[in-house]
DNA sequence: AAACAAATAAGGTTTTTTCCTTTTTTTACA
DNA sequence: TGTAAAAAAAGGAAAAAACCTTATTTGTTT
């Protein structure tokens, strides 16, 4: 049985020389990259040694972890996505599963449990990500995503927008929509995130990541 | 010369991992407690040899960096508390500063830097810890705090809430104020913070980590 | 005790948000 | 090509947020 290739993503140092300290512990694994955010990990990928493993961070500068999740599954669809990351929102999680992430495991994970993951998503040869798909959550293994609503583009575009000083109607011209469309899409938001005002709104966008 | 000791208390694993390992190469660090939050630490904590630097982070289960810091303030003023944290917001740097902080690193920072400000705190003498402050943000070392107001008791109060559902009079009556006194610090907090919205109290409460 | 600043409180007004219901337009598909 | 579902849009109304000025109370300093 050959070494598990993993590449590594994320923006800050000490977690990446956390990861590695961690995963040396395995003999079935060896780190072949180390990027701090996506747009250098597409510049450093070596596309005749391919990683079998990415585990990618969501939140990075320049270019984070949703379009380097996209770029990946375009580009290089074999290597299985392991997202890693302090966000433990439902959406999120939900968000990058349907985007074809194999796996999503908490930054507050033990260090076994992490092993433990890359070795499982690794040695999975089915092509069906869903059918191997791991979330390590403060909750616990494999949560159940099944209720949880998929937000559309339109909605996480409203929701980028919440945390500021514009009013639903600036947003709209923005937006290019009617002040009453935005209301209904504001109002479904409403609803799949059970909140009911634009605060809670942008405290959600917050903690998703979708903002700085 | 003896070795410095340090503390540290985080919640991720792999973050400890991470400091352990970058701070394992210097020769003058010698790392003596290990905790997951500030009640861990405080209850690991031997009395008889304290630790002469505490890495704290901020955001943590059961007992934050804020209260962790004032219990050690109170507790052990001898120990010097070097923050540690995601959270870039200067208004959180501040407070933390003005409470008795020592130094705030980010954890973007680079392993040398952090060896490096680790080595320079212990070193200094001084009781006045403001004469040895350093703040090493994304923006650059010895980041100019003077024109950063500070916020109040109530103000952190207010910033709590923010990110609900409740409405300002809710608010008023859950901390006892008149609707219209608490309008005058949600209108002081709009000056200090530059907003002009609840929502992006909000997100700012998020960013600042009061909320969870 | 007078003087000052800071915190608390109130009155009043405009703008924005939130909640309804209903209509029109677009898209999907049987 | 007709029909159902989804998305876009509108009208109307109550609640809440935001803004402004002014008054009262409390605490501190000289």
């Amino acid at each position: 049985m050959c070494m598990i290739k993993v590449a590594i993503t994320d923006d800050h140092a000490l977690m990446r020389q956390g990861i590695i300290n961690v995963l040396s512990k395995s003999k079935n694994i060896q780190i072949v990259l180390e990027a701090s955010n996506g747009w250098e990990l597409i510049n450093l990928i070596d596309k005749n040694n391919l990683p079998d493993v990415l585990l990618l961070d969501i939140q990075m500068p320049q270019m984070d972890g949703h379009a380097t999740l996209s770029h990946m599954q375009l580009h290089y669809p074999s290597v299985k996505v392991i997202m890693l990351s302090v966000i433990q929102d439902k959406f999120t999680v939900n968000m990058l599963m349907q985007k074809g992430a194999a796996a999503f495991i908490s930054k507050n994970a033990e260090a076994a449990e992490f092993i433990e993951v890359i070795e499982t998503i690794a040695s999975s040869h089915d092509k069906n990500s869903q059918k191997n798909f791991i979330s390590i959550l403060d909750e616990g293994r494999n949560a159940d995503l099944s209720n949880i609503p998929t937000l559309s583009t339109i909605e996480i575009e409203l929701l980028k927008y919440c945390p500021s000083n514009l009013t639903y109607e600036q947003i709209a011209d923005l937006m290019q929509l009617s002040p009453k469309t935005l209301e209904n899409h504001r109002s479904n938001l409403f609803k799949k995130l059970k909140v009911q005002s634009r605060s809670e709104l942008a405290a959600a966008s917050v903690k998703m990541g979708l903002v700085w």
